[in-house]
DNA sequence: TTCCAGGCAGTAG
DNA sequence: CTACTGCATGGA
């Protein structure tokens, strides 16, 4: 079976990506190995389970189970280099982190890239059930909606998934995810939010023919359900926006208290201050700034 | 025990 | 406009 390789661009450590994906969470999405990753990616014409790993000048990727037809290496191709951000230049951003003083932020985990969440349905399910729950519990959560909308695709022992249809959640009643520890507030808008998407109302090619970051912000923020948290969000994840602040974050504000040594949280002016040497790049450094939390307090 | 997690909508003043 | 509240559950 053939390999299918894609280029690594400079600053690219997959390493740091793998790490991300594996941090102690039970993430039904994926599976981490010694030293590869195996995901079940949907294509036009059937799920593909692949293995990628890291090569010495590129990402290499085999499909264990499913089409190799070129469509279907195609859609791999193109999932993988979304899923890690592989065409973006980081140069920039480390440049930027070493003008400014703050290298301290980026060089620990250099190649980090910001791990996506390319299917728009998928990101925004992910951020409703993810809103005030600790990650453990939102893994559990999102685990039980998985099993209870798709098909597990078996392979050496592990239940492999790909994220739940919008018609299959369309059609879920708030009783069903009750059962399964949902809040009623949360079950309605992951619902609501399914159907919206069944009725037409709401796709990826919508969003993104808008003007803007705001403009995405304001369309997502009507949706019940979404607030400024999930909006800024989704557009990080699935959209590839690279100036989004996920506002209200408890995450953002610990890592911020953190480095600015404060004795409470930073207010948002101060959020917005300490972002301020990075315009283009906030997306990243919230990432980045996510990824200090786990590092050991100094 | 109480408080808080990678928030949000609903309500009251 | 701001302030306050309930939500489901588990870990600190």
């Amino acid at each position: 079976m053939d390999l299918i390789s894609i280029a690594k661009p400079p600053l690219f450590n997959f390493e740091e990506c793998k790490w991300f994906l594996d941090r102690g969470y039970d993430d039904c999405m994926h599976q981490v190995l010694e030293t590869s990753i195996r995901k079940l990616i949907p294509t036009p014409e059937g799920n593909c389970l692949i293995e990628v790993a890291d090569g010495d000048e590129a990402l290499e990727a085999v499909i264990i189970t499913g089409p190799e037809s070129p469509a279907a290496v195609t859609a791999v191709r193109q999932y993988l280099s979304s899923w890690f951000d592989m065409e973006r230049d980081l140069n920039p951003l480390y440049d930027l982190t070493h003008q400014t003083k703050t290298s301290w932020l980026t060089d620990p985990y250099q190649g980090l890239r910001l791990v996506m969440i390319p299917d728009f349905f998928e990101a925004i399910s992910w951020s409703v059930i993810g809103q005030q729950i600790n990650l453990k519990f939102a893994f559990a959560l999102k685990r039980r909606l998985v099993e209870l909308c798709s098909t597990p695709h078996e392979y050496e022992g592990v239940e492999h998934y790909t994220f739940p249809s919008p018609a299959s959640v369309a059609k879920l009643t708030v009783a069903e995810l009750k059962e399964r520890q949902y809040s009623q507030r949360k079950a309605e808008y992951l619902i609501g939010i399914a159907q919206q998407f069944e009725a037409g109302l709401l796709s990826h090619e919508q969003i993104s023919g808008l003007p803007d970051t705001p403009q995405m912000i304001e369309a997502l923020c009507a949706i019940r359900g979404i607030g400024e948290w999930s909006a800024n969000y989704v557009l990080m994840k699935a959209f590839q926006r690279m100036d989004c602040i996920t506002h209200g974050d408890t995450g953002l504000q610990a890592a911020v208290k953190r480095q600015l040594n404060l004795d409470r949280k930073p207010t948002r002016e101060e959020i917005i201050e300490f972002l301020k040497p990075f315009k283009g790049w906030e997306s990243y450094l919230v990432f980045y700034l996510w990824r200090t939390l786990s590092d050991k307090k100094t």
